[in-house]
DNA sequence: AAGGTGACTAACA
DNA sequence: ATGTTAGCCACCT
């Protein structure tokens, strides 16, 4: 199974809710320094493959995107809808990874 | 088809 | 403490 494909199935493994890391992704999918290629795949796959996109953001907590169709502002919204408090840091947009990180060890045990 | 390019990170200077 | 660099490798052109 291809990284992509691995990656594409943990993101929507992310349960309503939650939030990963790209870091975190890459690192389940099999390649720890792959978080770019998460990124990657976040912002060419999302709508080819329905991806809760709003449950990835950086090691941080911020939300790091930068893509006019799916801005932040959207992306916090999102996230409020679900439940998770969203912060803003200096014009930025955080959310408490301890508390809403989530990693899939935690349900399935596998992938 | 081959190569440039990241919605990233952790490690250095 | 803040800025740069080097891994990473699938996706898009």
């Amino acid at each position: 199974m291809a990284f992509g494909e691995r990656v594409v199935r943990i993101i929507k493994e992310i349960p309503y809710g939650r939030v990963m890391s790209y870091g975190q992704v890459a690192a389940i999918a099999g390649t720890p320094r792959a978080a770019i290629i998460v990124g990657q795949i976040l912002k060419n796959g999302t709508i080819k493959y329905d991806l809760p996109w709003q449950r990835v953001i950086n090691s941080k907590g911020f939300i790091s995107i930068v893509n006019m169709q799916f801005p932040p502002e959207l992306q916090a919204e999102l996230l409020k809808t679900e439940g998770i408090e969203v912060k803003k840091f200096d014009g930025q947009f955080w959310v408490d990874l301890q508390k809403y990180g989530w990693l899939p060890e935690e349900i399935s045990g596998k992938i």
